[in-house]
DNA sequence: ACTGTTGGTCAACGCTTGTTGGCAACGGTA
DNA sequence: TACCGTTGCCAACAAGCGTTGACCAACAGT
């Protein structure tokens, strides 16, 4: 006789980890609507109605997908010369390591607490780092922004939109091209 | 006695304009899924099943909606020293004047059409320039694209997350940022 | 005046979505 | 052993989606 499909039965902790992994690769993949419950529970081999116990929500369920500790380096402290170089690197390592940061961005783009998300980790990660660099206080935020801008399209272009040239590159040659227009836009007098 | 409603009875093409003027604005307010054929038949002010005996389908609103001329400027005979400027300022007015590039954006996170659609203006728009200024022709694939991150990068802060400091930013602060690091990314030697 | 075409509405279809509530089995504890 | 919270599945709901086909009224040409 077979068995009856016996479940297995696990630690609910575990399931919540298996659910969130199985919804950030489909959040970072499809984007907010496209990435359904159902999908996403077909994904983690589980219920849709579990995911609905852990996290309350499909809305809930992204928000806990998309919380992570940001463990930035200590960026402040580095030397202000290379200072582009560094930041270029570092998100380019953040944008790799895991799925977060692809998710956040194709999210944010049609859902609003994605797009907060987004623009908060950016403000958290560039701010300090204008504001401790850049030669008019005042002009820091600003300078944060353009800063922004090009590692968001860096970011657009090679892990969203894929567009093959920027995929074809190679992290060095992305960095060694965009160092210098972040660190012109942190460090400049003027444009 | 109140008149039974008269339709509104107009020729075919007006009907047309009036439905694509409503999608136009409605897939680059809500990006592909979100804006939905009912909803823009509403703006219209006309039954969802017009849309579909005059586009077939939604993807067919679609790329009626997204399909425009591109009547750039010669920009190929202009001078290169200004090359960078006339670029950014060029983006700037395509994607303030109408909401197509907005729309284009939203949807192609998400709709392969769209991403598509996306990467081949850039592609006309920017890789014909690259290839006129750039000090070595087989690089110019690459300095489009370079070029193309920049761009995109602002007109997602400023258009589609609609960050502050970047809504913030007048046209002209904008170009005399910009123009610089498109101008050395197309023109310089190496980075 | 008749007739075919055109611009328009209405009602429904099949499907998918987020979401809910009930029920069964397991496992620790008393 | 009897209990009870936990983990899980199942079936269903209401709402919304894209899409379809039947039908109606105004027009244009003869």
């Amino acid at each position: 006789m077979a068995d009856p499909v016996a479940p297995v039965r696990r630690s609910s902790e575990v399931t919540k980890g298996v659910i969130l992994a199985a919804a950030r690769e489909r959040f970072a993949a499809d984007g907010y609507e496209r990435a359904t419950i159902r999908s996403i529970a077909r994904d983690a081999e589980i219920d849709p109605s579990m995911v609905m116990r852990y996290f309350g929500n499909k809305e809930g369920l992204f928000v806990a997908a998309s919380a992570f500790e940001l463990r930035l380096p200590e960026l402040g402290a580095l030397p202000g010369k290379h200072i582009g170089a560094v930041l270029v690197s570092h998100f380019l390592d953040r944008w790799e390591q895991d799925e977060v940061l692809t998710a956040l961005l194709r999210v944010g783009v049609t859902n609003a607490a994605g797009a907060e998300r987004m623009q908060e980790i950016l403000r958290q990660q560039i701010g300090p780092v204008a504001a401790g660099v850049c030669p008019y206080p005042e002009q820091a935020p600003q300078r944060a922004l353009l800063v922004t801008t090009q590692i968001l399209g860096m970011a657009m272009a090679r892990y969203v939109l894929r567009i093959p040239a920027a995929v074809a590159m190679d992290r060095d040659e992305v960095v060694a091209w965009l160092a210098p227009t972040v660190q012109r836009y942190l460090t400049a007098e003027r444009p």
